[in-house]
DNA sequence: TTGTACGCGTTATCAC
DNA sequence: GTGATAACGCGTACAA
């Protein structure tokens, strides 16, 4: 394989027969040049296919048109509509992203920051980080060095730039919406350690107590982990064994899609139809929820949009260093498919 | 937003009060130095938090431990499956990467990859390129120009280096297993513009051919699209007006795992039981696959090995450019789960 | 074992 | 309008 090298930009000026500085500004337009030489110098651009090399333009500003994306999984379909949504606003803006994997370990987490800082990358947006690495202040700290963006994970008294859903008023649309069906026993399906499953909880828990339900900790149920397929499995295997012992409840909210969906398996093996005798409500809209037979009625957590947003702030940041904190909190809404009915008890 | 510069190589050298080489000595443990002299340039570098700027590295070496990925999505489960696997090797041998989605336009790809030119990676991996510019003989240019692997992508006398795996060989397994069920007569569910389709469908001919079974065109089912949700559904109608209007079928092979989830609806929509009265087979064992209700029997192709091997091949040709081009074919496999039992008639 | 000086490819500064 | 030169931060011949 024989590289040829690149030209650069004194071999543009020697073909062009002018100085490097002049071939510089025909670039950039930054400074008058008479229209025949410009004019010499675009030919031999074209000739040499010439190229600027990003690389030296970004040791000199300090500034590389890129920014880094942590993600704690890349296969799950939430982080990937947040990629996607961020990617279209950067791109259009001429940045490129390096897309980092950190696999949820907090450790992992710094590092590739760290290697990101390495690169100089204009700025770096985190999606759903690791909350010890909020709480201990090392978020804030780096957002003192370089424009930071948080996707969905907050904490008071934390200063840094925010990005996320409102967990909270989904939650509520959901609950009201089987409320108004009729449904008065509703179960809780969730998974362990994360803020938005807690805040989802007390959202809950508020409800029950707002619409005199009677409230019983056997209501709440637990699912180990909270990502991928495992959790249909799992869920599948807590909520027939809820349904098998305890047939007062007429639906259930679940704190994501591939619960719902673990659900949705645990009533078809019990030969129970969705929704005609127990309804099933999920979160986040994931392609997932189309897929299902009924299809998932569910809260879109505007995935995209969240990525998109996060873009437009970053590149604010990076514009000017000097803007604020903010927090900018998405709303959610409600989807309905199939999968949730009147109560028929 | 105060953002206090880094330090850099001379500070350090001020600091520990020796010349920049020392100090770049000490990093790059090329060439000896006296311990004590290291102590201090150690010392004077943790006091810095120095640690080198890999721009200017990059603009020396003309190498900068970065590739490029190139997918028509990043949304879809097997390209970030793919992503993953690469991603795993990359970080290991010290490099990051940068992800583009060309969203399946073949001028995109191109501005991409320019664009990834520009910023001086090492190699770049590309997922699934349009067939245009493999055939126009673009990839076998930029090949030399730069390491590039195209993953599932192939064309006869187009010199490159390739990836892929044995679609004709997955489909063949998938077939025989159904035959040796008793499976006669089996229904082909397809998308449209492929080479993987088209692979597989000719192996299904020959497969017909073969085993003496009578083939007619009404076999053929072809969906619309190939990827994404609304494949689903388009799935599921066709193949509901198959079930309707021809008995004779006893099981379906689908190309990929989306086309399959919809052939399953379709069987739930008018009450006939998978697998007992009709056996559905997947292709591709994504995370889909394992959450529906029975779960799939589908050919796995492996695709965080196809990532893994591609991410190493890759490396090869950065380290070796006169490595040659060649093609790695990799093997599928048939992963039985609850979607697929005897012939029933 | 250590230091000096130059080069990587580009842009900014200053002089003409 | 245009050109020479320093500078970005680092690595490396070459010299000492």
């Amino acid at each position: 394989m024989s590289l040829l090298k690149r030209a650069t930009i004194s071999d543009v000026a020697k073909l062009a027969g002018v100085s490097m500085t002049t071939v510089s500004r025909v670039l950039n337009k930054n400074y008058p040049v008479k229209e025949a030489t410009r004019i010499k110098v675009e030919k031999a651009i074209g000739e040499l296919e010439f190229k600027p090399n990003l690389l030296a333009r970004g040791l000199i500003h300090n500034k590389t048109q890129t920014i880094g994306i942590l993600t704690p999984s890349i296969e799950n379909l939430f982080f990937s509509e947040v990629v996607k949504g961020i990617d279209s606003v950067m791109k259009e803006r001429g940045y490129t992203t390096f897309l980092c994997n950190t696999e949820g370990d907090p450790k992992q987490e710094q590092r590739m920051i760290d290697n990101l800082k390495d690169r100089s990358v204009d700025g770096i947006i985190t999606i759903n980080p690791r909350t010890k690495n909020i709480k201990s202040g090392y978020y804030q700290t780096l957002s003192k060095q370089i424009p930071v963006i948080i996707i969905n994970g907050y904490n008071r008294g934390i200063q840094c730039n925010y990005v996320l859903n409102d967990g909270e008023v989904g939650t509520l649309e959901a609950l009201k919406y089987l409320y108004e069906l009729g449904h008065r026993e509703i179960a809780f399906l969730r998974g362990q350690f994360s803020y938005s499953y807690d805040v989802k909880e007390s959202m809950y828990k508020q409800f029950c107590k707002d619409n005199h339900l009677e409230f019983e900790e056997e209501n709440i149920i637990v699912v180990e982990d909270g990502n991928g397929p495992q959790t249909v499995e799992q869920s599948k295997a807590l909520v027939e064994k809820i349904l098998r012992e305890n047939k007062r409840f007429t639906c259930l909210f679940a704190c994501n899609d591939w619960m719902a969906v673990g659900a949705l398996n645990a009533a078809k093996s019990l030969n129970i139809s969705v929704p005609d005798e127990f309804s099933i409500i999920g979160f986040d809209n994931t392609i997932i929820s189309q897929i299902t037979e009924p299809r998932l009625t569910t809260v879109d957590q505007n995935m995209t949009g969240l990525g998109q947003i996060s873009g437009k702030r970053i590149c604010e940041l990076i514009e000017d260093k000097s803007s604020g904190n903010k927090k900018i909190v998405i709303e959610t809404k409600l989807v309905k498919r199939e999968s949730v009915a009147k109560a028929c008890r």
